[in-house]
DNA sequence: TCAGTGACTCCCC
DNA sequence: CGGGGAGCCACTG
């Protein structure tokens, strides 16, 4: 059996996917100007509350990396990543892509927070339970 | 194999 | 409304 810990990911793994290959697939889609929150990303690939997790995984991409990274933020709607050094280079992208950051330095995420479509889901194999808990989750 | 870790989140005061 | 604290869980060495 593959590693889907606890047993609790509901998302089907495919042939060699991990937790890390899903959140870069799922972050790669990302459209420009929108953003994604850890949480948001986490429950996509079927592990609601391994937010952490994708902040690791960002974290470790390389340099050249072409994952568009900087769009995913916390839950706040604010960048998480100044801790670790590359938050000016994060709102300097976002800001490039017309995202608008307000006094609090945090964006307004019912403006900019992406829903992936029906069909987005599909491709990625989340199934309908999942989809159905993420929509309850979130409100979306 | 296993304990330590943390680009999170939520709850509580 | 603000900050402190405690779960959380896949990755890492």
């Amino acid at each position: 059996m593959r590693s889907s810990t606890a047993g609790k990911a509901r998302k089907v793994k495919g042939e060699g996917e991990t937790f890390a290959t899903q959140v870069l697939e799922v972050v790669r889609k990302i459209p420009r100007g929108k953003v994604l929150t850890y949480g948001q990303v986490a429950a996509l690939v079927g592990s609601p509350r391994a937010a952490r997790i994708v902040g690791g995984v960002l974290f470790r991409l390389g340099k050249k990396s072409k994952v568009p990274w900087q769009r995913v933020l916390n839950a706040r709607g604010m960048l998480s990543t100044y801790r670790v050094g590359c938050g000016e280079e994060q709102k300097k992208r976002l800001q490039a892509e017309g995202l608008r950051f307000n006094r609090q330095e945090a964006i307004e995420l019912e403006r900019y927070q992406w829903w992936p479509t029906a069909r987005q889901l599909k491709a990625w194999r989340v199934d309908d339970d999942l989809a159905a808990s993420i929509h309850q989750r979130f409100g979306w």
